[in-house]
RNA sequence: AGGCCCUUAGCUCAGUUGGCUAGAGCGCCACCUUGACACGGUGGAGGUCAGCGGUUCGAGCCCGCUAGGGCCUACCA
C-alpha cells in the first residue's frame, strides 16, 4: 500500500530523500526570463570556516520560507547563495591547524599560506553550505559564489579603482585600532568596549624649573614612556601660569612641555592634569596634531615595548613594561596612589585581544559622500527597514559616520590593487602595470596589504549576479527585493551594501530589510560554548526534524531576542505529528477516483463544509498577508491554530458521521471527502514554506498535478469561499457543545454519560439548521436527543450561548456547593460587565461618537447578558 | 552622555491605525486509552496589562513623569 502513511512521523526517513528529489528536479533553478515577475534574495553569505548554528538556521529558515513562498507565489525565484571568504576568521583557522605542526605562517611564507587556506577551503568549506541542505533550503546551488572566486574579486578591484580614482579611496597616516594579536589594524567596529575592573594611577610629574609636582591619574602607566606632553586646561586656574612651562617625564627624564588644550583637558576630572601620548591613545593624537607635538612610538605591532620605550624596557610585552614602570615610580616616590577603577575597554572582537591604538598608513574610504545617499535612500522609503525602530538607529550612525580603515595586515583576502614603483609612485589600477606611468620604472611592487572582508560584502548584492559585466541575471534579478539579516550587522554589512549598491548600480540593492533577532537560550542568555547552552541546529534536526525547527523558527522570529528552549521545538514536531496523523484518517478515506478528480461543487455543499472552507479562505488570507509584513510568527502562527485546533480539533470530528456513513447519503459521503481533501491540499500547500518536507512527504500521496509541492500554486484568499452565516451556525454549534461537556464535567458526570438537550431560536432557519445538524450536537456533545423549540423542564440547567437559548436535561439533579458558587460567580461576572455596558449605552456622547458597528456590538451584548442572567439564575 | 527598546497568566511572548468580554505556546489541576494521533482528547484554574497622572464617549495600545531591565553609538586622564 503505496499511499499508507506509518503511523508515526518519523522526519528522518524521508528528509534528506526529498531534498535530494528536490535538487534533483531543479527546482531551485529559476528560468531566465525577463518577462516574469521575479523575487530575489542573497543569502547573507556564511564564513566558510563556519558551522552551522542556530542563528545561520533562523537567517536561512526565514529566507527560505519567503522564497518557498513566493516560488509557488508564481514569481521567478531566485534565492542567490554563497559563502564569504571571513579573512581573520579563516586566516586564524588555518593558522590553529599549522600550529597543530608545529609551524607559524610565517615559516611558510605568504604565497604558501594562501595555498594552504585554499586547500583548506576546497576541503572543509563547503560544509556549511551541506548543513544549509539539511535545514531545507531552496537556494540556488547552481550559482552559488564565493567572496574571494574570479567574478567577485574583478567587481572588488573595479570598486576599489574607481572609488580611488573619484577620491574616496585615499591612503594616510592615521591613528587606527590596532590587534597586536592578529597584527593587524581594524576598522572601529571591529572593536567592541566591555567594562573592565581595574586600576587608576595616579603619578607625580615633577616641574623641571620648580619644586612643585603635577599629579596626572592614568589607567595605562607604561604608555607615559611615550608621553610628550602634559595639557591642562587654559581656563583652569589652578594651573595656567603653567602653561608654555616644562615638567620631567620620570623614568625617562625627559622634558615635557605643559600645554593648554581646552579639548583633551575637562577641569573637573581628576586633577585636570593630562599626560599625553600622541602615538598611543586617540585623543591624545588629535590633542597632539592641534598642538604641533612630537609622536614618540613606544609600543610596537606585536603589542611589545620599543627601543624608544628605552633599553629597560624594550622588548617587553605592554602589561609587564605595565608592572615595571609602576615597580620604577614606586621606588622613586611618584607613584601618589592606585585606585580600583572600572572603565571600558576596547578589545578586537574576533580575538578578544585589547586593542591598542597605533599610527600607521593605511587605507581609508572616505564615506560621508557615499553615507548620504544611502541615508536618503531610507528616509524616503527606497528601502524599508523592519521593525521600522532600527531606521533611527540606521540614521543615527550613518549620519555620525567617520571614515572606514579598508586595508589588513593579513595574507587571506583581497590584495590592494596598488602599486609602488621604485621612485615611489602609487598606481592604483585593476591589473598590474608593466612600468610605471609616471616615471617608466619597471621595478614595481603590489601593496601586500588585503581588503577588510566587508569590503567585498558589500558589493555582495551585485558582484554574485556577475556586474560589473551587464549580464542576463543583473538585468533581471538585481535589484533584489529583500535583505533578511540579524541586526548586529546593520552597520558591518546592510548599510556598507546600500551605500555601494546606490554609488555603483544607481539603484538601492534591495527595497526592503528584515532584521531578525539574535537566538537566545530559554533564560534569554546568549549561547555560548562556555556557558554550555549551545543548541545545535543539526542535533535539533536529528531529533525532532528540520520542520519542527523551522517552525519553531519562524513562530519566535519577532522581537529582539529569540528564547530558544527544546520544549518549544518539541511541541511543533508535535504539531507535525499532527499533521502526520490527520493525514493519515484523511488518506484512508480517500480514493484514487477523488484524487484524480478533484475540485468541488460549492452549491452542493453543507454548512460544515462551508464553514470549514470559509475558516481556511480566512487563514489563508491572513498568511498571505502577514508574509507580505514579514510577520512569519502571525502567519505560522495563524496555520498551527487552524489547522490543529479548526481542522483537526472540529471539522474533522464533525466530517466523520457523514464520512464514515453513518449520516447523510452516499453523495453526502463523497462530498465530505472531496472537502476534506481539498483542505488537506491547501493547507499542505499554506504550510509547505514553514515545513517543506512533511508537507511534500503527505502531499505526494495526495496524487497533484504537479511534480513537487514546492511548485504547486500557493493558495490565495477567494471572496466565494467566505461565508459568513456558516461561520456564525457552526460557530453556535462548537460553544454549544462545549457548554454541554463544560456541564457534565463540572457536574462530576461521566464522559459517557448522554444528555437530552434543548435548543430555542425564534428564526426558522435556524431552526431548521439545528434540526437537520442534530445529528451532529448528539456526536459532539453526546446527547440522548436535540429538541429545537420544545418545553424544557424546570429542573434543567440553562444558559444563552451566542444568541440560542439552551436547556440540558440531567438525568439526576446534582448540586454541589462548588457548582452553586461557580454559578454564582458567572452570574456576578455577567452583571459586572453589564453594569458597565449599561453605563456606556446610556451614555449619549458614546452613541453619537462611536462607530456604528461598535454600539450595535455593545447592543447585542448587552441583550445577550440580560437574557443570560436570567437562565443562569433559574439554574439556582 | 545621546539614541532605541522592553516591563501583559508560573515561564516565554503575541496583542498592527485606541472599541478587549485581554490571547497563544509551554507548564499546572481533574477526567478520558472513543476504530488518525497519549507527540492524543475533554474540561478547568491562573492577569488591578510595572506605578502615577493626562488626553478621550472609550486606553494594554496615545502623551507626560517615576521605577526596574536590555541594547546601540560615543566617551571615560
Amino acid at each position: 500500500m503505496p499511499d499508507e502513511l506509518p503511523t508515526r512521523y518519523n522526519p528522518a526517513d524521508f528528509e534528506q530523500r526529498l531534498y535530494q528529489f528536490w535538487e534533483k528536479g531543479q527546482f531551485f533553478t529559476p528560468l531566465v526570463d525577463r518577462d516574469r515577475p521575479k523575487f530575489s534574495i542573497v543569502i547573507p553569505p556564511p564564513n566558510v570556516t563556519g558551522r552551522l548554528h542556530i542563528g545561520h538556521a533562523l537567517v536561512n529558515t526565514l529566507q527560505d520560507i519567503l522564497v518557498r513562498w513566493k516560488r509557488m507565489s508564481g514569481f521567478n525565484t531566485l534565492w542567490l547563495p554563497g559563502t564569504d571568504h571571513a579573512g581573520i576568521a579563516t586566516q586564524m583557522v588555518v593558522d590553529r591547524e599549522l600550529a597543530k605542526q608545529g609551524i607559524s605562517r610565517f615559516d611558510l611564507g605568504r604565497e604558501k599560506f594562501v595555498e594552504k587556506v585554499w586547500e583548506w577551503k576546497e576541503s572543509y568549506g563547503n560544509q556549511i553550505v551541506d548543513q544549509l541542505k539539511r535545514l531545507g533550503a531552496s537556494a540556488d546551488w547552481t550559482r552559488s559564489r564565493f567572496t574571494l572566486d574570479e567574478g567577485l574579486s574583478h567587481a572588488v578591484r573595479h570598486v576599489f579603482v574607481r572609488l580611488y580614482e573619484e577620491g574616496l579611496i585615499y591612503r594616510a597616516l592615521a591613528m587606527v585600532n590596532w590587534c597586536p594579536f592578529c597584527r593587524t589594524a581594524i576598522s572601529d567596529i571591529e572593536v567592541e568596549f566591555r567594562e573592565q575592573n581595574s586600576k587608576i594611577y595616579e603619578i607625580d610629574y615633577p616641574l623641571a624649573d620648580s619644586d612643585r609636582r603635577l599629579t596626572v591619574a592614568t589607567t595605562r602607566p607604561e604608555t607615559m614612556l611615550g608621553d610628550t606632553a602634559l595639557a591642562v586646561h587654559p581656563d583652569d586656574e589652578r594651573y595656567r601660569e603653567l602653561i608654555g612651562r616644562e615638567a620631567v617625564l620620570p623614568i625617562a627624564e625627559r622634558r615635557l612641555r605643559i600645554v593648554g588644550d581646552p579639548i583633551l583637558v575637562d577641569r573637573e576630572f581628576g586633577t585636570g592634569v593630562v599626560k599625553v601620548t600622541p602615538s598611543h591613545d586617540k585623543n591624545d593624537y588629535e590633542a597632539g596634531q592641534r598642538n604641533n607635538l612630537p609622536q614618540l612610538q613606544v609600543i610596537d605591532e606585536t603589542g611589545r615595548m620599543t627601543e624608544a620605550a628605552g633599553h629597560d624596557f624594550a622588548g617587553l610585552d605592554r602589561f609587564d613594561a605595565r608592572r615595571k614602570v609602576l615597580d620604577r615610580l614606586r621606588e622613586m616616590g611618584l607613584l601618589r596612589s592606585t585606585k580600583d577603577y572600572v572603565h571600558s575597554v576596547g578589545f578586537h572582537e574576533r580575538c578578544d585581544t585589547i586593542i591598542e591604538p597605533m599610527i600607521s598608513r593605511q587605507w581609508f574610504v572616505r564615506i560621508e559622500p557615499l553615507a548620504r545617499p544611502a541615508i536618503d535612500a531610507v528616509r524616503s522609503d527606497a528601502v524599508r527597514i523592519t521593525p521600522q525602530s532600527w531606521e533611527a538607529t540606521y540614521f543615527n550612525w550613518m549620519e555620525n559616520i567617520y571614515d572606514w580603515t579598508i586595508s589588513r595586515q593579513l595574507w587571506w583576502g583581497h590584495r590592494i590593487p596598488a602599486y609602488y614603483c621604485a621612485n615611489g609612485h602609487t598606481i592604483v589600477r585593476e591589473q598590474e602595470p608593466a612600468a610605471c606611468p609616471d616615471c617608466g620604472s619597471t621595478t614595481i611592487t603590489q601593496e601586500t596589504d588585503v581588503l577588510d572582508t566587508w569590503f567585498s560584502s558589500a558589493l555582495w548584492p551585485f558582484s554574485t549576479m556577475g556586474w560589473p559585466e551587464n549580464t542576463l541575471d543583473y538585468q533581471i534579478f538585481y535589484p533584489t527585493d529583500v535583505l533578511i539579516t540579524g541586526y548586529d550587522i546593520l552597520f558591518f554589512w546592510v548599510a556598507r551594501m546600500i551605500m555601494m549598491g546606490l554609488h555603483f548600480t544607481g539603484r538601492a540593492p534591495f527595497s526592503a530589510v528584515f532584521l531578525h533577532g539574535l537566538v537566545r537560550d530559554e533564560f534569554g542568555q546568549k549561547m555560548s560554548k562556555v556557558k554550555g547552552n549551545v543548541i545545535d541546529p543539526l542535533d535539533i534536526v536529528g531529533e525532532y526534524g528540520a520542520d519542527a525547527l523551522r517552525f519553531t523558527l519562524a513562530i519566535f522570529s519577532v522581537g529582539r531576542e529569540i528564547p530558544l528552549a527544546k520544549s518549544r521545538i518539541q511541541g511543533y514536531a508535535a504539531f507535525a505529528n499532527k499533521m502526520w496523523n490527520a493525514s493519515r484518517f484523511a488518506l484512508m478515506h480517500i480514493d484514487t477516483e477523488l484524487k484524480s478528480a478533484k475540485g468541488i461543487n460549492r452549491d452542493e455543499l453543507r454548512t460544515v463544509e462551508r464553514w470549514i472552507l470559509s475558516r481556511l479562505n480566512s487563514t489563508t488570507r491572513d498568511v498571505n498577508k502577514a508574509l507580505s509584513a514579514f510577520r512569519f510568527d502571525e502567519a505560522s502562527n495563524a496555520l498551527y491554530h487552524f489547522f490543529w485546533h479548526e481542522f483537526c480539533d472540529w471539522y474533522i470530528e464533525m466530517a466523520k458521521p457523514v464520512l464514515l456513513g453513518r449520516h447523510g447519503t452516499e453523495a453526502d459521503t463523497r462530498q465530505s471527502k472531496r472537502v476534506l481533501l481539498e483542505v488537506l491540499d491547501r493547507s499542505l500547500r499554506l504550510l509547505h514554506p514553514f515545513m517543506p518536507f512533511i508537507t511534500e512527504e503527505i502531499w505526494q500521496k495526495l496524487g497533484g498535478v504537479e511534480p513537487s509541492i514546492m511548485v504547486a500554486p500557493y493558495p490565495i484568499a477567494e471572496d466565494v469561499l467566505e461565508d459568513r452565516e456558516a461561520e456564525r451556525l457552526v460557530s453556535a454549534v462548537k460553544a454549544i457543545a462545549t457548554v454541554v461537556r463544560n456541564v457534565r464535567a463540572e457536574r462530576g458526570f461521566a464522559p459517557k454519560d448522554r444528555f437530552k438537550l434543548h435548543i430555542h431560536t425564534e428564526q426558522p432557519r435556524d431552526a431548521n439548521f439545528f434540526t437537520e445538524y442534530a445529528y451532529l450536537l448528539k456526536e459532539l456533545a453526546r446527547l440522548t436527543e436535540l429538541v429545537v423549540n420544545g418545553e424544557p423542564p424546570a429542573g434543567a440547567v440553562h444558559d444563552v450561548v451566542e444568541g440560542f437559548a439552551i436547556s440540558i436535561e440531567l438525568p439526576e439533579k446534582v448540586v454541589t456547593p462548588e457548582q452553586i458558587e461557580r454559578t454564582q460567580r458567572e452570574i456576578e461576572k455577567c452583571r459586572k460587565e453589564l453594569t458597565s455596558l449599561e453605563a456606556k449605552l446610556a451614555n449619549a456622547q458614546f452613541i453619537q461618537n462611536a462607530p456604528r458597528p461598535v454600539v450595535e456590538q455593545a447592543q447585542a451584548r448587552h441583550a445577550e447578558l440580560r437574557a443570560r442572567i436570567e437562565k443562569l439564575m433559574q439554574n439556582q
